[in-house]
DNA sequence: GTCGTAAGTCATCGATCGATGACAAGGCTA
DNA sequence: TAGCCTTGTCATCGATCGATGACTTACGAC
């Protein structure tokens, strides 16, 4: 079989290969341009599938938006570490030093942030961020400040996140990551007073 | 002159109000929904006037971003301070603790922030954060890992701004500036080692 | 008061958007 | 191999988008 027979060869037909395509294409997107500026003919497009499955295996458009989000939130980090140098450090790992292509595609909290300007998506990235992290974080911190310690941890991770995937500094990729966590774990251990 | 007859009062004709009414509603359209999120209609809708003025005044709905992004850069941030805490200290009370409808609206950076799916935008941001605000960062802090250190203070600066703008946090805006300056000192003089 | 320029209004275009329904074809089962 | 359900394809809809050109009317110069 030639090259040219090879890609023209009819696409098997696989449902679930077929959704998982999907989704990857949209997180990249999504991920990359937002939801407004995303089109569900370049995700399809992006997948090599028709853009009318997006429809008939998600519903719509937003509905596809939602499932991009829900694969493989994190979570789970309350119970790992005590307190909030190390808490934090475990967030700096997953978050920030995270390989972006390695996993599947960005954070969550980066691909809401694409789309903030949606309400629904705003809403749901307040939740996450305020009764989420910064509720677990403010629970590692002692003293009434408790809250804008909180805040301004928050604030650096969130920060850091949005140097690398959305100004696109190239210094955290390429800075070593035991000199970033270290960095890191100085700025909030100056919290810790 | 009644209510109704006020209302209904043709409105005086100026070229110089009208532009600045277009203005001011961009910044806010596009700071809250993103360049893609906001249609010219939205936007003469909110300055009350038609929306064909925009393209008269501006030539399009990207030159009108433009102009909305142009205004009153703060800018003359270099000549200020010498270290990294007061240069830092400058930039949280310019960029974190403005009025944000005191002023004209929302940071640029975060106004750009909010339309990052467009790919000028994106260079743009990219140009300002990384050839302005942390290289004149890093100017101030010694030691080789001067770049880290600052795109540290400035993932932090940017992050305090996403909370309050983009999250919607409360903790920023209610707590006590000096306690906020206090606390991003004390984090930004824990990196001078 | 008249007249011309400039400000504002209206109708509408072409493109693109998300979404729908009818139709063709593959693949498993009987 | 015959039949049926599922998967993929095509044409197209209605809404909305940015943008254009012609028209109307207010305001200031003279």
């Amino acid at each position: 079989m030639t090259y040219a027979d090879f890609m023209n060869a009819p696409k098997r037909r696989d449902r679930a290969a077929t959704r998982s395509a999907l989704l990857d294409a949209a997180r990249r997107r999504f991920a990359e341009h937002g939801f407004d500026g995303t089109g569900v003919r370049e995700i399809a497009a992006d997948a090599g599938v028709d853009a009318t499955l997006i429809f008939r295996y998600f519903g719509s458009k937003q509905d596809l938006f939602d499932a991009a989000l829900a694969t493989e939130v994190p979570a789970g980090l309350g119970e790992r570490a005590a307190g909030p140098v190390e808490f934090t450090d475990a967030l700096v790992r997953e978050v920030v030093l995270g390989d972006p292509a390695g996993n599947d595609g960005e954070h969550p909290l980066l691909l809401m942030l694409r789309s903030a300007g949606r309400p629904e998506v705003r809403a749901r990235l307040h939740e996450e961020v305020c009764n989420g992290y910064l509720a677990d974080l403010a629970a590692r911190f002692d003293g009434e400040d408790a809250a804008l310690r909180a805040e301004l941890v928050g604030a650096l991770l969130l920060g850091m996140g949005v140097m690398r995937a959305v100004v696109g500094s190239p210094v955290l990729p390429a800075a070593d990551p035991e000199r970033v966590r270290a960095r890191v774990a100085a700025m909030v251990a100056a919290l810790e007073a």
